[in-house]
DNA sequence: CTGTATCCAGTCCGATACTG
DNA sequence: CAGTATCGGACTGGATACAG
């Protein structure tokens, strides 16, 4: 997915949360906190490796925070940082784009 | 792409406009008709065949329209509908949200 | 509970050459 | 000018098993 990130900021940006996942991961922690588990009931059908991997990328540009708390069984929450926060009314409309545009499809 | 689509209108929208360049595309066209051409000088490093590919997608699910003047050399111009019309603001936040994003890592 | 390792599959994407 | 054909490669995403 390599582009021409510094011509154009929405290459640059969908470079970060395009993908299968991520998009989906920041809407669902739109609501708070969730773990681990938690999030991978809502997103029907991800896998450990791509929620894992996917969560790790987040982080690393600075859109998910993870909060491990030291207990037995382990306990980690995600979090959406302030500045993915931004994204969230986005993803919303999108989403009710999306509903739209279903009906648009079943309506012919 | 295969997904969750009708639990989760959010996943059924990207199915549709993720992808590479889709977005990209409508992103474009936002400021009005452009030929073939026009949009690949834009959408820099888009090859003959991802810009035809996405720009059928993209009439297939009626978010772009083709019209062809009857002239040689040929003449085509693309459009946004309405309904695609409704995620240009999206885009532009997307967009600038990653103008943001890049100026934190550039920070760091 | 929250992951990781390994290996594999499929899709998406592209370089190049060519056409009406 | 506005595309298509072909072939192949890269990359994303996944199944399964296992671990701290």
């Amino acid at each position: 997915m390599k582009n021409y990130y510094d011509d154009c900021p929405l290459a640059y940006a969908l470079n970060i949360i395009g993908g299968k996942w991520r998009m989906l991961i920041l809407y669902h922690l739109m609501g708070g906190g969730l773990r681990y588990n938690q999030l991978k009931k809502k997103l029907c059908g991800i896998t450990n490796i791509m929620l894992t991997r996917s969560l790790r990328e987040l982080e690393e540009y600075g859109l998910v925070k993870r909060i491990q708390h030291s207990e037995i069984p382990p306990h980690v929450e995600y979090f959406i940082t302030e500045h993915a926060e931004k994204l969230v009314p986005t993803l919303m409309v999108i989403a009710e784009w999306g509903k739209e545009q279903r009906l648009l499809e079943k309506g012919e």
